[in-house]
DNA sequence: GTCATAGTATGATAAATATCATAACTTTAT
DNA sequence: ATAAAGTTATGATATTTATCATACTATGAC
């Protein structure tokens, strides 16, 4: 993890955004100096469940996992975060210290920014305050609903939805590198390391996927999706 | 569903909190003047999925439950929400209608504040925007949260793990009257009904707990926190 | 009351998933 | 280059859970 020179020149920064619409200029200016850039190598920890929660955090670039860690058994995904999504986004405003980490999937950037002085824009402009809280609860809702979604599917289904999940909504391609290994496939959607295994395995034999280590390529997406549907 | 004379003397309210720590007194006034008491009767439909979110809704007493509807399926409860928790937690801020229904469980009276009035309350006043934040975050936490800790147990596990959330959350009681039918339970934990009813007379049979149709005594709590713990 | 309906209960069986075992293949460290 | 450790893969088996079938019981409508 290394610093970075602060600049606020991100395009599609929902934060930037945020305070471009609602905050006078002079503000913005003091955010975009008070703002710390950190870079992290895939694999690096990001933050540390337990620890106190005294930044505001941004996914400038990469890709993350949040993750509940378990003692002896194995640890629980609860999401994955692409760019532009807050990283901790959970507990942010109603909790001292966070219970759950989060580790860079790929090398990744985080703008960080103090969570006080967050707070002090919230208190001192509410049209700020209903993006910030309209954005959260956006993120809060997904995870809820998604996770829903995803308890009723079988194993088939579920291994299908991911797959989805990372041609679609992540690498908006039909091949990519899986930036998770198969045992963390298995934490994200609660299945066994082996049954995720194998069903990629039953998804090559039927022609759904092609496989080459972690590099996956989608050849029937319409049999994947109804899969995921009906599985 | 009958709507019922407009007073501000609920204790323990944590919206009258926030109002009274953060805003003027003659705004007050004007909240409790315009917020509108509507009682239910058990079984009485609260919010409609689909519905457009109007109101800011806050539980005063009673007992409710978030559910997903599924057409031909059945359907999956979110989460039971006891008095002064928000009803319509999720979605309120960032969806404009409803992905989820509320039933009362019991008989149950909400607070009903019209939502573009708070919102106007959060746009003037940041600290009371700040506690509205903290109080929603964190009722989507625990959601987030205690669903991961339902996942990974087995159905014994979450069988004791919904009675003990009965008996120490809801009705503080080794003895209550259960809020769900068998059915409601297995959707909240995501099992089959008659998995439910199985899981419940094997208990009995072990002489963890007594069931007297949906009266439940805990006889045995150690045992059955210990199954809830390691289940 | 009694009929219909929903809820509770239990057993038998099928299906899904986990566990255990083993091996080939990859990556990492030395 | 090689050993060690981790990952992927597959089969055999055990366990868990769902499904199907069938009663029995409670509840509400008439």
């Amino acid at each position: 993890m290394k610093e970075a020179p602060n600049k606020c020149d991100c395009e599609k920064c929902d934060v930037k955004e945020m305070f471009y619409e609602h905050v006078e200029e002079q503000h913005i200016e003091v955010v975009c100096n008070i703002k710390i850039e950190k870079a992290f190598k895939k694999g690096d920890m990001i933050i540390e469940e337990g620890k106190p929660i005294e930044s505001f955090i941004y996914l400038k670039s990469g890709l993350v996992k949040l993750f509940k860690h378990r003692e002896d058994e194995k640890g629980q995904i609860i999401i994955i975060a692409k760019p532009f999504d807050f990283v901790n986004l959970l507990s942010v405003f109603s909790d001292t210290n966070y219970n759950y980490s989060v580790t860079a999937l790929e090398d990744s950037v985080t703008c960080n920014l103090d969570l006080d002085y967050i707070k002090d824009m919230i208190r001192a402009n509410g049209e700020f305050a209903l993006s910030i809280m309209k954005k959260i609860s956006k993120v809060s809702d997904t995870i809820i609903l998604e996770s829903l979604t995803v308890r009723k599917k079988n194993i088939h289904g579920r291994v299908a939805y991911i797959l989805l999940f990372f041609a679609d909504q992540i690498y908006e391609d039909k091949y990519f590198e899986l930036p998770l290994n198969r045992r963390e496939i298995a934490e994200f959607i609660g299945k066994t390391t082996e049954n995720v295994i194998r069903t990629l395995s039953e998804f090559r034999k039927d022609g759904i996927i092609k496989i080459f280590g972690k590099f996956i390529e989608i050849v029937d997406k319409e049999k994947l999706q109804q899969i995921s549907d009906f599985g």
